[in-house]
This record gives C-alpha cells, sequence and structure tokens, in this order.
RNA sequence: GCGCCCGUAGCUCAGUCGGAUAGAGCGACCGCCUUCUAAGCGGUAGGUCAGUGGUUCGAAUCCACUCGGGCGCACCA
C-alpha cells in the first residue's frame, strides 16, 4: 500500500466522526513542503474550523489525540494555524525497504478496479514524413500507456493513422501527371513524399495568385482605417487609443499576410520549369480534391494505387517507431472506418440529433455556434464522421472502459464537441478524455522549424540527438585515464542517450505548456535531464562491478539500516513511487514521473557522496547500503522505461 | 466578434483542484577528487508570482476588470 493510502485510512478511521464526506480533507494529507516539517503534513484542521466551530488548533489537537499511528510515526505534532506534522519512525521506513527489495513492482500494487483503456496517440498522416509536431503526442502517449499497464490496466494503444484525407488525391494526382519511375522504383515514399509536396505547393500557388489582389484590397482599406482614425483621433481618449491599436493589429496581420502570399507566388515564379508547370495546371487543386472523392467513391483505379502505396508508407512509419522503441497494439487508420462511416450519419439522423443546415448534415451542441458536421454538403463525410464511427468501434467491438486522445490543444473544441455528441449518440458510460498538449516552440519563440521554415522531420532530430549524444560519450569515455567503452558500446550508449534526451525534454514539462526546444539543454550532463538519470544508473551498476557482487544476491534476507539522514531521505524517497504513478495517472501527466525521477536520482547523488558502499564501517552496513541502490537502480530503470526511455550499465 | 489557453528568478520551467518564509535546473560567483564513474557534491547571489480590485483565518492558485501574448471558430484532417 501506498505510503499516503496508508496514512489516509489511518486519519480515516478519526475524521469520520467528525464530518460526512472525509475524501477532501484526505486529500490535504500530503508530502511536507520542507523537511522542517517532517515528512507528511494534514492541512485539513483549518477548513474543518468552520464546519465544526472550534479553532483549528483544537481540531487538529483532537484528531492527533485519537490518531492510532504509533507502529508508523513519531509523535505527530500540531504546528502554526493547525498543521499537523508527521514523521515516519525510521524503523517503519527500514522495514518497508525490506519488503520490497526482492519485489518486481517496487512496491506498487496493482489498481482494484483496472479498466481496459484505449490510447490513440501518434496519427501521423501517411505520405507525409512525420516531423517534430508528432513528437509529443507519440512520446506523451507512449509514456501513459507503459504507466497505465504497469499500474494494473488493461491498454491498447491504437495509431490512428491518416490514410484515407486529402493528401491521397494529392498523391494520387501527383503520380499520375509528374512521376518520375526511377526515383519511385528506388525510394516510393521518398518519391510520393516528393509529389505531395510538390502539388500541394502548386495548389498553394494558385491559391495564392487568386488571393492577392483580395488581400491587397483588405490591406489597403485597414491602412485607410488606420489613417482616417488617427486623424480624428482624440490623444485623450483612453478608448480610442486602445480601438487605434486594434486598427493597426489589423493592418499589420493583413499586412504579414500579403507578404507570405506574395512570397509563395514569387518563389514558385522564380523557378521557371515550375511556373511551367503550374501554368500547365490551373486547376490542380480541384482536381486533386477529385481524385479524393474518387477514391472514396470506390474508384477502381485509385483504390490500386491507394493499394500500393500504403504498405510502402507504413514501413516508412514503422522505421521511426523502432528507432523510438515505440509499438502499436492496433494501427486502425481511418480507411479502416470508411465503410462504417454512411450508418453513423443514419444513426444520428433516426435519433434525431442531426440537422440540416446549408445542405450539411451537422450536430448541434446547446452553447456552441459551431456545428458539428458530419456529412458535407458534397455528400462526403468529415473525420468528424470518422471519429464517431471509432468511438462506437471502440466501445462495441472493442469493449474499451475509456478513451484517450493524445492530441494538441487546438483540437480542443473539436474533442468537447464529439464527445458530447457521442454521449447524446449513446456512449453515456465510455469515459473519454483529451488530452491535450502544447507547442514545441523554437528559440525564436516560434512554432519549432528548419531555417528554410520546413518542419523538421522526426528521422533527422533522432539522428542529430544521437550524434551530439555521441560527442559527449567520446569526450567523457576519452578523458578517463584508460576508456570504459567498446565502440559498440559508445554507439549503443549514444543511441539510449539521444533518444532518452528527446523523449525526457518532452515529457519533464508539463504537457499543457507550450515548450522550447533546446539542443543543449536537452543532452546536458547536468541537471534534471535523462543523461543524469541514465548516468546514476550506470554509477550504481559500477559499484556492484568494482565489488564483484550480483545485484540479485541483495534481495532477500538483508536487513535495512538507516544510519544517516541521506540513506532515510533515499529510503523514504523509494517508497513513493507508488504514490508518483497514482499522481502521473491521475490526471495523466508524465511529468509527475519525471519530478520523482529527478528527486530520486538527485537523492541517490547526496547517498552517493556521503555513504560509501566499499568502505562502509560494518559489513552489516554495507549489505544495507546495497540493498538501497539494487532497489535505486530498479527504480531508476523501472520509472524510466514507464517514459519509454532505457538505460545503460556502464557510461 | 465569440471561445479556449498562457504571463512565476537573467534563461528554461515546476508549483500537487486555497496552506507555513514561492521552488528546481541552467547560467553567474565561491568551495570539494591519494577514497565505489567529478556526466558528481556543498555553498552564495537572484522574485512587485503582468497590473488593479474583490472573496477569507490564509491567494501565484478562486472571482471581476485592465494590460500583454498564443491558439481555435461551417463543409481540411
Amino acid at each position: 500500500m501506498s505510503l499516503l493510502t496508508l496514512l489516509r485510512s489511518r486519519f480515516d478511521s478519526v475524521l469520520r466522526s467528525m464530518a460526512d464526506d472525509t475524501g477532501p480533507l484526505l486529500e490535504m494529507i500530503r508530502p511536507a513542503q520542507d523537511a522542517r516539517f517532517g515528512d507528511y503534513q494534514a492541512n485539513f484542521a483549518m477548513s474543518l474550523s468552520k464546519q465544526l466551530g472550534k479553532p483549528p488548533r483544537e481540531i487538529a489537537a483532537e484528531v492527533v489525540s485519537r490518531l492510532q499511528l504509533d507502529d508508523l510515526c513519531e509523535a505527530p505534532e500540531v504546528a502554526g494555524p493547525g498543521f499537523i506534522n508527521l514523521k515516519f519512525r525510521s524503523e517503519f521506513i527500514a522495514a518497508r525497504i525490506t519488503e520490497i527489495a526482492g519485489d518486481d513492482r517496487l512496491g506498487v500494487t496493482p489498481v482494484d478496479n483496472p479498466r481496459h483503456v484505449i490510447v490513440d496517440f501518434s496519427s501521423p498522416n501517411v505520405a507525409k514524413p512525420m516531423h517534430v509536431g508528432h513528437l509529443r503526442s507519440t512520446v506523451i502517449g507512449d509514456a501513459i500507456c507503459r504507466t497505465l499497464r504497469f499500474a494494473g490496466h488493461r491498454v491498447t494503444s491504437d495509431n490512428h493513422i491518416g490514410d484515407w484525407g486529402t493528401q491521397f488525391g494529392m498523391i494520387i494526382y501527383g503520380y499520375r501527371h509528374f512521376r518520375n519511375d526511377a526515383a519511385y522504383a528506388a525510394e516510393p515514399v521518398a518519391e510520393l513524399s516528393r509529389l505531395y509536396k510538390l502539388v500541394n505547393q502548386l495548389s498553394d500557388y494558385h491559391t495564392a495568385v487568386q488571393k492577392l489582389p483580395v488581400l491587397k484590397t483588405v490591406l489597403e482599406k485597414a491602412e485607410k482605417g488606420v489613417q482616417e482614425f488617427q486623424a480624428t483621433l482624440d490623444a485623450g481618449d483612453k478608448k480610442a487609443q486602445k480601438q487605434l491599436a486594434q486598427l493597426q493589429r489589423q493592418a499589420e496581420s493583413a499586412r504579414t499576410e500579403l507578404r507570405a502570399c506574395e512570397s509563395t507566388v514569387a518563389n514558385l515564379q522564380s523557378d521557371a520549369s515550375l511556373l511551367a508547370i503550374a501554368d500547365a495546371h490551373p486547376n490542380i487543386a480541384r482536381l486533386a480534391r477529385e481524385e479524393t472523392a474518387k477514391l472514396h467513391a470506390g474508384d477502381a483505379d485509385n483504390q490500386k494505387l491507394w493499394d500500393e502505396f500504403l504498405p510502402a508508407c507504413l514501413q516508412a512509419l514503422q522505421r521511426i517507431y523502432d528507432r523510438l522503441g515505440i509499438q502499436f497494439d492496433l494501427s486502425l487508420g481511418e480507411s479502416f472506418y470508411n465503410p462504417m462511416l454512411p450508418e453513423v450519419v443514419e444513426s444520428l439522423k433516426s435519433k434525431q440529433l442531426s440537422t440540416v443546415s446549408d445542405g450539411a448534415v451537422c450536430v448541434f451542441i446547446e452553447g456552441n455556434r459551431a456545428p458539428f458536421i458530419v456529412q458535407k454538403s458534397d455528400g462526403a463525410y468529415t473525420y468528424a464522421t470518422t471519429d464517431l464511427a471509432t468511438i462506437r468501434y471502440r466501445h462495441e467491438t472493442l469493449h474499451a472502459d475509456e478513451l484517450l486522445y493524445v492530441v494538441d490543444n487546438r483540437q480542443s473544441e473539436h474533442f468537447q464537441l464529439l464527445f458530447q455528441t457521442a454521449q447524446h449518440w449513446g456512449f453515456e458510460k465510455l469515459r473519454m478524455r483529451h488530452i491535450s498538449f502544447g507547442t514545441v516552440m523554437g528559440a525564436d519563440g516560434k512554432p519549432y522549424k528548419t531555417r528554410s521554415g520546413d518542419n523538421v522531420g522526426l528521422e533527422s532530430l533522432i539522428d542529430e540527438a544521437i550524434s551530439r549524444a555521441r560527442r559527449i560519450i567520446d569526450e567523457n569515455d576519452n578523458r578517463r585515464e584508460s576508456p570504459a567503452l567498446s565502440e559498440e558500446q559508445r554507439a549503443r550508449v549514444a543511441e539510449i542517450v539521444g533518444i532518452g534526451g528527446i523523449k525526457y525534454a518532452d515529457l519533464h514539462h508539463n504537457r499543457d505548456s507550450d515548450y522550447t526546444f533546446d539542443w543543449d539543454k536537452m543532452l546536458a550532463t547536468t541537471g534534471d535531464t535523462a543523461a543524469y538519470m541514465q548516468y546514476a544508473y550506470a554509477r550504481i551498476c559500477g559499484i556492484f562491478r568494482k565489488l564483484q557482487i550480483e545485484r540479485t544476491a541483495v534481495r532477500s534476507g538483508c536487513a535495512v539500516i538507516l544510519s544517516c539522514s541521506e540513506e532515510r531521505a533515499l529510503a523514504l524517497q523509494l517508497l513513493q513511487f507508488d504514490d508518483a504513478i497514482r499522481s502521473v495517472l491521475s490526471e495523466y501527466r508524465p511529468h509527475l514521473l519525471t519530478a520523482w525521477l529527478f528527486e530520486t536520482a538527485d537523492k541517490f547523488s547526496k547517498f552517493y557522496d556521503r555513504c560509501s558502499v566499499q568502505d562502509a564501517e560494518t559489513e552489516g552496513l554495507q549489505k544495507s547500503r546495497l540493498v538501497l541502490c539494487d532497489l535505486m537502480a530498479r527504480s531508476l530503470h523501472t520509472g524510466l522505461s514507464l517514459l519509454g526511455i532505457e538505460t545503460a550499465e556502464v557510461m
């Protein structure tokens, strides 16, 4: 049982006689903020004071007098306005460590009510190379799956691949008109990706050409508006000043948009051969859309091309997942749900959930102005329809209890509408949750892009991380009197550290926040990084190597002695792994696990610094320290593995 | 115009659905290797928690407004 659960159950029996609902009060028992206040603190007395009409300190004293805690804690102390400070007895901590020393689960008890959770993450489009925008979903989703599984839930990871959207029309169009056969034969995915980009570029060009005069007019109007307003402006009128600023912002954004448009046009026109192609395909955007429509309508030729393209595309994706060490139980793409879509719309209609508006079949959710469009006016279905079909399939066929969607926060409105529609549609019992996350930013404060403005490819990102890690490893090992690593080991460690660095950097931020991508911080050997944790792990392995002791030899029958504050702090920290896992899963926030890992590694480093294992005063103390070391190593290894991060025995 | 999110140390970020003197890492400065991996450890400096008002025993946290920034908003996914 976790320490918190244990404490709370003891408090619960006392609080029951004082309050109807003890839940919120028990929530207020937490790890102490400051070591001076002990290990844990209970803060409920103050909020209980009004309810009971007694001073908080009196309440706290009464609770303390009735508490049965002697076997766990020193005598509780009432402090300040009514805090109850708790300190575990060192004998209790030592006994618990001995108990879990041989436990594969490191003291983490499986959940009481396992659920079947389907986690929908990564979800790239095929034919477009994966880029840094897919990183967070992939890494966070994987960490959530692993943690849920470890906690005892049944988990199905599902990659909802975009394999049926408009990009296929573009590829088909490109393939028919611009294909380079030799390139296609050699590297089909690269060639398809080139074709996609080309068609996309040509479409954008024509759109930009059309938009140009409109944007010019908009800008002129906006600028004129600013001038006129300025002319009549009363300098003392704050409201007018604000209005002016707004008009100026509008003009500025019109200017930005116009410039972007102009540069799209200029870029293409600067390339004569490209311009010739563009001129020869003036309606490329519409024609590409029509290819998509034909595919969806069951056109045999397009279907044949799709069947031909898809395996190669999936294989390319798989290569990246293999490098990242990520596996999916299912990869049911959009195409899988295509046959179910008409029925979904029929069902919504028959339940009178939908209305037709401007020719489109829509579900209107109260409080939302925007409709949830399930069938466009041209008869085509949307991703809303697919998402509904997916929900039904996951619940009725896969028997999921809970669905998690690891998707960036710009889609939050879509998911709100989706979940509410699904609830009205009859899935009230199914838990559905959008696990949203922020954007990966560059040093310039804008979404992370290459210098030329393209998305950063995931493959090159991985390569870069590994090669940077390799440089650090070489430098360190070469500095030693006799290098500890072979060429093969260095290459392997570089992968572990490089990929671990990418993942850790992502996971250690609260997922809601945008975060700034920074190579130097990501692969720093100091501070809160994967490398620091991995290094701590390798140092422990070094102790066992040096003393020529098998790690498994200390997992049973060794008494734990906590002879100094560093040992005690480390031991207590290790007992909190269970609570760390719980906290991660309560709102699906992996950064709470990175925080625990860092604190643990930090406490270990202090222990390592001041408590020699080799030169322990007694044999018993050495054994005890070996127990702590082994448990520490396994906690680090397990904790990192829940984040999808590997460790090396030697670094 | 409507809606959602954000503003915390020089930088990057935490801050556990209201709790004690607001934390960490990096950077800066000062120390520590004849001793298990110094990719380590100890210490110092650094804050008007964007601003104003409110709610109460108590606010970075809740409410209102203001300022500043980001992102969505009808047939793309």
